[in-house]
RNA sequence: GCGAGGGUGGCCGAGCCAGGCCAAAGGCGGCGGGCUUAAGACCCGCUGGGGGUAGCCCCGUCGUGGGUUCGAAUCCCAUCCCUCGCACCA
């Protein structure tokens, strides 16, 4: 019979839909596994990447099922934010590269772009079509009862309470933060509203008020420790500049910087306009050292960086030491300013920083290493560079520096900085490191904005975040340390945006709360969900409060409450590796605040990656592979076993198509020896030792794969259970007639473990086979558990030692060419025995210490020479064996054990076999007898 | 740059924490042979190099360089490279 997965996924499919299987409600004679996974973002179709995603948990879910448990895994959909509105922006607004990854990409048709123009819409559309659908095709156990969106005004309500909850809990303050502000539109825009600029980082410039004739012209500058090694300032004579009234001081800054300095909450009033060229030749005092200098001319001052003025440290800035001398190399570039020369006399770079390795100014030696004499050089950004790392890593400030003195700018720069804001001599602002430019084409700055803060580095908050984590199990381990390493360096996190989906802020609609904010703990709603998406417009915030707060005095919270209590907590928890840093962190730290213990997570297993033929995943560049395309052309249980078996969930796994058609072809040829099994004859449980020993290798195997399970190693599981049974019933084939009737039932057993074992990776299948062998579905037949009883290392260790005969034998008649009539086969002497068991006993097993005991003893000095030779190769053997079959080995009777391979090594080799004692009657032409030891019998072929 | 993880044979990947049984599991791929009219399936063997008419021997090898040790893929130091994260994109 053909193996034909459409047919039999859709059967299974059916029944597990119609009969509601997934549909798990709290029962209290079963054990509550809760099994959760990050919720999708459907802001595109559904890949490969996720079918792994939503795979894993359900090959765990399936697994705790057979185990007994009552396994509520859920599934739901996150729509907040904006990438989702984007989208339909840029598919309304025609934008053909959008247009382009819709249609060729994620392969909508035509004629349904236009459900997808309004968000929900476009949302929908790929749950329905794309997302919920592959789940379903890939037969994941999910309830699906309980799905809704994070849009849901139930939900909303939830998120309300939460909210609400952590104001009153003093977890959330207001505050400014710098966002991108398109000048155009007048708003806060995201990344993926800019044009140009996607990579630019914000900028903190430390401003350096420095001062003219009572007017502040304030710097800016990234290294503010240089302070003490200003020699001049420079200033574009062509750019606008402006006196202003910042703050209730008076200010002279470029145009640009005083616009960006109201997006900054500035406080600025322009009195007066004038050019870079009037400034040129003032003199300006430097706050920290009350020393004076003057303001030069530079073309290549940018008036849009910063404040448009900056300060020059020649000793330090390699760009400034260039400048610098370039200027004294022609001075006359001073003469249309009317400035004298001799004003660049008394400018002599000051050291202040001392690195080690360098005797002359800092500056000067890169410049001169790097054979630097223009401004245009390309090299000079590659010097400055070179010059900052060293210097903040291990440069120290000069004892001018006073309490600051000797320390590494790594250590001091922000203390530095503080002290001096503090004192009124610092200020700052921020900037970008690129020109950035929003779609609608506006320039894009920063500016401050109020928002409301998750007060993440609240130390009692963190404290009680890492008690939860102490007590979660987490997946891979290595990983633990960046959750501690998290907790440690979170700052506060704005948790909410000025537009977008999602829940607006309760006591603030003009904000909503970002999707990382929204999505800490709505695993606890899914234990109510089913009960309140019906109910929508009478659900508030109330009820949650009596649900996860107290208990609630109508009867309704009473049962949710209940609900929530069987399935809490989350047992497991799924999500990608890159989420650490920031999802699965705030899962911890939101459980943390507002759930007692007993409702902390137990575990966190985090994903690795996926990548399409070596390259990660992107819809931009096509690199993607449709989950319902994939899996309608290779079949479910393919695509689910090639995921799973490919790498352990925290690996990367690698997409590529041959190895899943051979994967498949792998499924097609254990369906058709299954069902020839089950077809053939029930066998009865006859059983000879070699019967024994492949039943007692499964049971080893139920024990290994059940370890690997608890471990999440579900790679290993399923190679267990798939390719090294499938090695052992090779051998076993090879070693025994199969056509007995205790050989057919043995083989049948397998077959119905290896079922049940498979089962949670290839549901499909393994039921259809199970059901068609025993009558019912492997998923409902419980996991199977080993028979100690059926497990004998003696057995174990003759086949080691049949193999390890066979492969000698082959390799002897390899290595001489010949085709032997007799095989001749001798077991080691008793006296070679009674060494095995001396060594064996020996803690180290040394050579020279072992034969001096042995010697003592008259039956070993009558063998002389021979003994020496016996322990140095025994102390070989053991070596190579493990210790449970030398065990076996030293108490086993090895003539008995090659008796009963008899026939199964004349079938091999074709030839007639005689079995001999060493030490008893025996034919040894060839002197051959003398070879055996212990577990390797001597070999004569004739 | 900072934080976390990783570099193993043609490929994937175990081993590393607890050093010796590691030329290094398993899978995939490749090669040779068997079975077959034939193909597929199935079975056997080989798959770093070289040698061998007795089950074996010799050389090289776990990113690179050094160290510890009688002994290192495994421990330590240095160095190079890769992946993820570094915050308002989810």
């Amino acid at each position: 019979m053909e193996y034909d997965p459409a047919t039999i996924e859709d059967k299974w499919r059916d029944r597990w839909a119609s009969e509601g299987w997934y549909e798990v409600d709290p029962d209290a004679d079963q054990e509550a596994t809760f099994v959760t996974v990050a919720y999708p973002y459907p802001n595109g179709a559904m890949h490969v990447g996720h079918i792994r995603t939503y795979t894993v948990p359900d090959v765990y879910a399936r697994y705790r099922r057979m185990q007994g448990d009552n396994v509520l895994y859920p599934m739901a959909w996150h729509v907040t934010g904006t990438p989702i509105i984007g989208a339909v922006e840029r598919l309304k607004s025609g934008e053909p590269e959008q247009l382009r990854i819709l249609q060729e990409v994620f392969e909508v048709p035509e004629e349904d772009l236009e459900e997808l123009e309004t968000p929900m819409g476009f949302a929908e559309y790929f749950i329905e079509n794309s997302y919920k659908r592959s789940m379903q095709l890939l037969g994941l156990s999910i309830d699906w009862r309980r799905e809704f969106t994070t849009n849901d005004r139930p939900y909303q309500e939830f998120i309300s309470w939460q909210y609400e909850t952590l104001l009153d809990h003093d977890r959330l303050v207001k505050d400014t933060h710098p966002v991108n502000f398109c000048t155009n539109e007048r708003q806060p825009v995201t990344t993926h509203d800019l044009l140009e600029g996607e990579e630019a980082e914000f900028q903190e410039y430390t401003l350096i008020k420095f001062d003219l004739d009572g007017t502040t012209v304030p710097m800016g500058t990234l290294r503010p420790e240089t302070v003490r090694g200003v020699t001049n300032a420079f200033v574009n004579p062509d750019a606008e500049y402006v006196r202003a009234r910042i703050d209730g001081e008076e200010w002279i800054v470029s145009e640009a910087a005083a616009e960006k300095l109201t997006l900054q909450l500035y406080d600025v009033e322009i009195e007066s306009h004038l050019t870079g060229r009037e400034l040129v030749g003032s003199t300006v005092t430097n706050p920290v050292t009350e020393t004076t200098f003057p303001i030069l001319p530079a073309g290549f001052v940018d008036a849009d960086n910063a404040t448009g003025v900056v300060m020059s440290v020649p000793a330090h800035s390699p760009d400034d030491w260039v400048a610098l001398e370039e200027l004294k190399r022609d001075p006359s570039r001073l003469d249309e300013f009317d400035l004298d020369p001799s004003i660049l006399d008394d400018l002599d770079p000051i050291t202040i920083i001392e690195l080690a390795g360098f005797d002359d100014i800092p500056a000067k030696v890169v410049v001169e290493a790097h054979d630097i004499d223009d401004q245009h050089d390309p090299a000079l950004a590659d010097a400055t560079q070179e010059l900052y790392n060293r210097e903040f890593h291990e440069g120290r400030l000069t004892d001018a520096y006073g309490a600051f003195a000797g320390e590494t700018i790594e250590d001091i720069r922000d203390d530095f900085r503080q002290h001096y804001t503090d004192a009124g001599a610092f200020t700052s602002m921020y900037d970008f490191t690129e020109e950035v430019v929003c779609r609608c084409g506006g320039e894009v700055e920063v500016a401050q904005q109020d928002t409301w803060f998750l007060t993440y580095n609240d130390p009692d908050w963190q404290d009680r975040t890492l008690q939860v984590l102490d007590q979660v199990e987490i997946l891979p381990a290595g990983s633990r340390d960046q959750f501690e390493h998290t907790i440690d360096w979170l700052e506060e996190w704005p948790c909410i945006r000025n537009y977008g989906l999602g829940t607006p802020l309760p006591w603030d609609d003009d904000f909503i709360i970002e999707p990382l904010s929204d999505s800490t703990i709505y695993m606890a709603y899914y234990t109510i969900a089913h009960h309140l998406e019906s109910l929508d417009q009478s659900v508030d915030r109330h009820l949650f409060a009596e649900v996860f707060e107290e208990d609630g005095s109508g009867e309704f919270s009473r049962s949710l409450r209940e609900e929530f209590e069987y399935w809490y907590p989350v047992d497991v928890r799924f999500s990608a590796s890159e989420l650490i840093a920031n999802h699965l962190t705030f899962y911890l730290y939101h459980h943390a605040e507002l759930f007692e213990e007993e409702h902390w997570p137990r575990g966190i297993t985090s994903l690795g990656m996926g990548l399409v033929r070596g390259k990660s995943m992107s819809s931009s560049a096509g690199r993607v592979v449709l989950a319902d395309k994939t899996v309608q052309e290779h079949g479910a249980d393919t695509v689910r076993f090639f995921l799973l078996n490919s790498a352990e969930p925290w690996q990367d796994f690698d997409w590529r198509a041959d190895p899943v058609s051979n994967t498949r072809s792998q499924l097609e040829r254990f369906w058709h020896r299954a069902v020839e099994l089950i077809d053939g004859p029930e066998g009865a449980r006859e059983l000879r030792p070699i019967d024994q020993w492949m039943l007692g290798r499964l049971q080893v195997a139920i024990k290994e794969a059940t370890d690997a399970f608890e471990d999440y190693e579900m790679r290993r599981v399923s190679q267990i259970a798939f390719f090294e049974l499938e090695d052992q019933l090779r051998w076993y084939r090879r070693r025994t007639d199969l056509d007995r009737p205790g050989a057919q039932w043995t083989v049948r057993e397998v077959l119905r473990v290896r079922l049940l074992l498979l089962a949670p990776f290839i549901p499909f299948m393994s039921n259809e086979l199970h059901e068609r062998l025993t009558g019912i579905a492997a998923e409902r037949a419980g996991w199977p558990t080993a028979d100690d009883d059926l497990i004998s290392p003696t057995r174990d260790a003759a086949e080691t030692l049949l193999a390890d005969l066979v492969d000698d034998i082959s390799s002897i008649v390899d290595v001489t060419g010949t085709d032997p009539e007799v095989i001749r086969i001798y077991t080691a002497a008793e006296w070679k025995r009674s060494i095995l068991e001396e060594v064996l006993d020996a803690e180290e097993p040394n050579q020279g210490r072992i034969i001096s005991k042995l010697m003592q003893r008259e039956r070993f000095r009558r063998r002389g020479d021979a003994v020496p030779g016996v322990v140095a190769d025994v102390i070989d053997l053991v070596h190579e064996r493990s210790r449970e079959t030398l065990d076996a080995l030293a108490g086993a009777d090895e003539l008995e054990m090659l008796e009963q391979a008899r026939r199964f090594l004349e079938h091999e080799f074709n030839a007639s076999i005689e079995i001999y004692r060493e030490d008893g009657d025996l034919v040894d032409p060839a002197d051959r007898a003398k070879n055996a030891l212990p577990g390797r019998p001597a070999i004569h072929i004739d």
